[in-house]
RNA sequence: CGGAGCGUAGCUCAGCUUGGUAGAGCACCUGCUUUGGGAGCAGGACGUCGCAGGUUCAAAUCCUGUCGCUCCGACCA
């Protein structure tokens, strides 16, 4: 390709709308443009390079089994009622209305369209294990699309879904796409790990997500490099992290003390009273469709919401409203306790404080606490469960090392789904035993587009990106510094030109009657893994300039040897 | 949806406080010079100042509304 004849829009200055390093590259490179919030043009060179991911994507997905299917992205509501997303997906749902005014929804995701699919063409166990996937268009109606790729209103998702006659069966599955996954980021120069994820309202233990460890990303990662242990914060637990209570304090009897102005556990830590907030017990007031609850936690921790959801089983809750809480407990936030609550509220607390004494929580009365507290003599109905979120320094659950943290980008996700859709949607076969069975199911997504500018936000330096060979829109940048056609110097190019292309390689050539300065800037904006220049000075030499965009200095080789060496560096980078 | 900020040339931004001729740099067009790390000079084209109302003799500037964009939170590939 030459560089006048495709379109490869660069800009000197970043966009004043894009914030991360990744999304102004994107921009200033000329591989995306904005129409508007959330979506987004490719233009060629980012396109390019949006299909050498796919088609990673596709030959591990092939080399993996998983059968290539294409799923329509307008679909029928009735399927989304029939598995009852319909309402639980409802804020993400695009709906669009046809001339008849019938609804229709436009696909976030496809366990409905595969699963309606597989209920009326696999009907015996002899047709499975299958696992089938698609590369498309998806459409979410996000509540903030941002960073440019990272989390768009439309998007391109690499979706697969398995489907086993076992649990054991659906595990083999699982694991199958586990490892594709590795593969692909590997092959795409993305370093991205595996943790063990939340599995939300679905339960099961089988879910991990890749993440792409970056300051930019949207999670945060609890790991301990020693153990192996990794875990999104939303999911991850810790060892114990149970204080040892004064044995002291722990026959005292529970005494009321005034606290007034004392609004939080901060208050109470610093102030006069100097209560740690370790210490402490953290009263929280949800209300989980319509009914009230009270979380217990330790003064010093976070409740995890993520946790709270698989503890309850759904994700219908939310926080008190102050006038709520007064109404229950007959104080405001900040003078909250459980101590004494009427029995009729479910009370969770969590595991950091189970079986503590010499506790100080609020005495339900404003401007009041009590302290003495003994959590098993003085909270008895209270169910003790996980709710708390990791810190940095906890201990790690498998090796009791502290536990680290980390931000990163969420690339892809496997999931064991188990046959919650199978059973709504009537994926069931005729087993061995002649007994009618649902299908167990895995579904398991990669975002394209995300892991595109993920490359991106991993890979670059302050002259721009630094493409890996494997997903590079172009593989060699040949820069001839004078471009009439007449001059040695440009016939030279033209040559290398035919002679790399011939071999298979994919060159840009920058045919532009540009300054030389111009020209390697903009080669190394955009990110080419190699350039070779060709200019009258070093041909004097005797000489063409090799450069590769990852580091090291200009290697000075004579013309006779340049076709053969870039050849030699492509191979070597793939 | 809650909180914060921003909408002026293709891009980055100044001008707004204190109302009165619409600005700079980059990019673009023409010419000359230059030619190994985002060149120089001269000339040129490009704007309903997001949109709609209002105040005023007069609005980019003040007021009201509205739309869009960005960031922080909940959601997620």
């Amino acid at each position: 390709m030459r560089w006048t004849h495709t379109l490869i829009p660069t800009l000197k200055e970043a966009p004043s709308d894009a914030e991360i390093l990744s999304h102004q590259y994107l921009i200033r490179s000329g591989m995306v443009r904005k129409l508007t919030a959330g979506l987004y043009t490719f233009l060629p060179l980012g396109l390019r390079v949006l299909h050498k991911i796919e088609k990673i994507v596709r030959e591990e997905m092939d080399r993996s089994g998983a059968l290539e299917t294409l799923m329509p992205a307008l679909q029928p509501p009735e399927i989304w009622q029939k598995s009852g997303r319909y309402e639980t997906a409802r804020d993400v749902l695009f709906k669009a209305k046809d001339r008849s005014d019938k609804e229709w929804v436009l696909g976030p995701t496809h366990e409905e369209v595969i699963t309606t699919l597989v209920a009326g063409e696999l009907q015996s166990y002899r047709h499975f294990p299958k696992t089938f996937y698609q590369i498309q268009t998806k459409f979410r109606d996000e509540i903030r699309p941002r960073f440019g790729l990272m989390r768009a209103k439309e998007f391109i998702m690499k979706d697969a879904y398995s489907f086993d006659t076992t649990d054991e069966g659906a595990q083999v599955s699982y694991k199958s796409m586990y490892d594709a996954y590795a593969r692909i980021f590997k092959r795409c120069g993305l370093t991205a790990f595996a943790v063990e994820a939340d599995t939300g309202v679905m339960g099961g233990k089988f879910s991990h997500e890749y993440m792409v460890p970056a300051e930019t990303g949207e999670n945060e990662v609890v790991y301990q490099e020693e153990s192996g242990y990794a875990a999104n914060i939303e999911k991850a637990v810790t060892g114990s992290v149970k204080l040892d209570s004064d044995p002291a304090l722990k026959d005292l009897e529970i005494e009321k003390f005034p606290t007034p102005g004392v609004k939080t556990i901060e208050n109470l830590a610093r102030g006069s009273h100097k209560i740690p907030a370790t210490q402490q017990i953290k009263t929280l007031v949800y209300f989980l469709e319509d009914k009230p609850i009270i979380l217990l936690l330790r003064g010093d921790d976070q409740l995890n919401e993520a946790k709270l959801t698989g503890v309850v089983g759904s994700a219908e809750f939310r926080p008190g409203e102050e006038a709520e809480i007064v109404e229950l407990l007959g104080a405001h936030p900040g003078s909250l306790g459980a101590v004494g609550v009427s029995s009729e509220v479910k009370i969770y607390g969590d595991l950091a404080i189970e079986g503590t004494w010499g506790m100080v929580t609020g005495a339900n009365e404003d401007g009041f606490h009590i302290k003495n507290v003994n959590v098993s003599r003085d909270l008895p109905s209270v169910e003790w469960v996980d709710l708390r979120t990791a810190k940095v320094g906890d201990p790690c659950p498998t090796s009791g090392k502290p536990l680290k943290i980390q931000r990163a980008i969420e690339v892809g996700h496997v999931f064991k789904l188990g046959t919650k859709y199978s059973e709504a949607l009537g994926a069931t076969f005729l087993d061995h035993d002649g007994k009618t069975k649902p299908a167990v199911m895995g579904c398991y997504g990669i975002g394209v587009t995300r892991t595109l500018q993920s490359v991106i936000e991993q890979s670059n330096d302050k002259f721009g990106v630094i493409w890996p060979m494997a997903i590079a829109p172009y593989q060699v940048c040949l820069t001839p510094l004078n471009v009439d056609p007449a001059s040695e110097v440009m016939q030279l190019a033209n040559k290398f030109y035919t002679e790399l292309v011939s071999k298979g390689v994919e060159v840009i050539m920058d045919d532009r009657d540009e300054r030389p300065g111009f020209k390697f800037k903009d080669s190394e904006l955009v990110g080419f893994p190699i350039r070779l220049a060709i200019g009258e000075k070093s041909l004097a030499n005797g000489v063409v300039e090799l450069k590769m965009r990852a580091g090291g200095e200009v290697e000075k080789i004579t013309p006779e040897m340049a076709v053969a060496t870039v050849l030699e560096r492509v191979h070597e980078m793939l």
